[in-house]
DNA sequence: CGCAGCCTTGATCGTTCTCAACTAAGGTGG
DNA sequence: CCACCTTAGTTGAGAACGATCAAGGCTGCG
């Protein structure tokens, strides 16, 4: 449970009597998904809550004719489907992109949990705000940058976030297809491949083995317009190498 | 308080005894705001929770070079900034887009509140789960859907809304600019102009002071590949005009 | 009446898409 | 161990959707 203890913890410190209720918790199942595997299927009950032990998953929806479109990922550490707790029906699918261990709880268990331990229950809250404010960055970055700046500005993202979650490497482990981060950031694989060889050209980011290197954060922060206050996360966690340009709190705050 | 009840009740009758205290509550304070002005401001501390009475409310983010993308609309009977539960720094601006009648809470009393009954509790997360699915449903809608689409779409989810939270009327009060609509689709305003018009001509909408009528539903649901699910509404709230077609609900969402 | 803001329409431009062919890498079976 | 197959990435050429630039019209308001 530390990936999620850590992350939980990065709101606020979570009292140790409330977290041994927590990990010693009896509806705890963990479970492991084969890459490739449907998690959630839309139109599905949804009944459960998943906790990302280790691996990546995306969340996707279908429209007509295929059309796929990536709303987010969800990487270890990460909190979802708290849209269980108002069992609803899954309106999207839950897909495994790596080999994936998860914590599953009924979503039920998880309300008795979250009911014991006020703190407990403000962790989850702040978790689902932090995923509504990553949702909105995707709403800007595909509304409203150019193809380069949206590749850019996810990967920045992705690379954050890893960090956040505890990763150590410089590399971000980037196993996505071309396709993948086409249905994420509204763009075609091919447009992907496109603008991603230009980053390499001008030696921004460097790629081996699906391992995605960034050979200039600096300038791929100005070039994305990445400004990571969205992700809420606090300074404590972000590298000394993460310095944030104030870029969108200058003149680009003004109201209009 | 008529509008709040009725949306929240959508998600699970709320005793009366819960309302009472609820509605009793000393903390709230009624506030008015002009069209224009700026509700939220991004960089100022997220502290209070507000509930719309009356008039409408746009979410948007500003980007270098003064790009603008709205996130999203609140209307009659939503909660916005929930955020501050988690007493971050707000992240965006919100502006009314009318005259707007709302309550104030301090997200602090809002907490004390909360805790004082669990179904309250319980109609908020409803309310934050269904915006995150709003949100999610804007990410599809800009990133895999075309310019036509995207408004027909749009128009559908707001009509939707408004008469989900009590709206009679047929047509959708929509004094919405065609920058407004732009900024929200990741579209120029040019090009929403063009757009409408021709929606217009081929006669599924048709305007008149800035109030915009349906002429066609059954055509601009199919045209935008309109499915409500998402939007996690009772069919107790629809109209009998209101049969989705399960466009997205069979071959879209196989898995790919 | 005149200004300001918004909408509309036309002409042209450009980013991104589509279609298509080729290459590289990995897995499988003979 | 190599031939074959599949899947993903790359690159080119041309098309298309939406952007940009620009001019003119309508409406409301001081």
């Amino acid at each position: 449970m530390d990936s999620l203890r850590r992350r939980l913890q990065t709101f606020s410190a979570i009292p140790e009597e409330a977290w041994e209720k927590f990990s010693t918790f009896s509806g705890v199942e963990v479970r492991e998904f084969e890459k490739g595997e449907i998690i959630v299927r839309a139109g599905d009950p949804a009944e459960v809550i998943f906790i990302v032990h280790e691996g990546w998953a995306r969340r996707y929806r279908m429209i007509g004719d295929g059309r796929r479109q990536i709303t987010n990922f969800m990487l270890r550490g990460d909190v979802f489907d708290l849209q269980a707790l108002s069992s609803l029906k899954a309106d999207h699918f839950v897909q495994a992109a790596t080999p994936l261990t998860a914590s599953v709880f009924s979503s039920r268990d998880f309300l008795t949990l979250i009911r014991r331990s006020g703190d407990i229950a403000a962790s989850f809250w702040w978790a689902a705000v932090q995923e509504e404010s990553i949702l909105r960055e995707q709403i800007v970055r595909i509304g409203r940058r150019t193809a380069e700046e949206r590749i850019a500005h996810l990967l920045l993202e992705l690379r954050r976030r890893l960090r956040a979650a505890g990763s150590e490497e410089e590399s971000i482990d980037l196993r996505l297809t071309r396709t993948d981060l086409a249905d994420t950031l509204g763009l075609t694989p091919v447009h992907v491949s496109r603008t991603m060889s230009r980053l390499r050209k001008e030696g921004l980011i460097s790629e081996e083995k699906g391992y995605i290197h960034i050979e200039n954060l600096n300038t791929l922060q100005k070039l994305a317009g990445f400004d990571a206050n969205y992700l809420h996360l606090p300074m404590a966690l972000s590298g000394k190498d993460d310095q944030v340009p104030a870029l969108e709190n200058g003149a680009d705050n003004a109201a209009p």
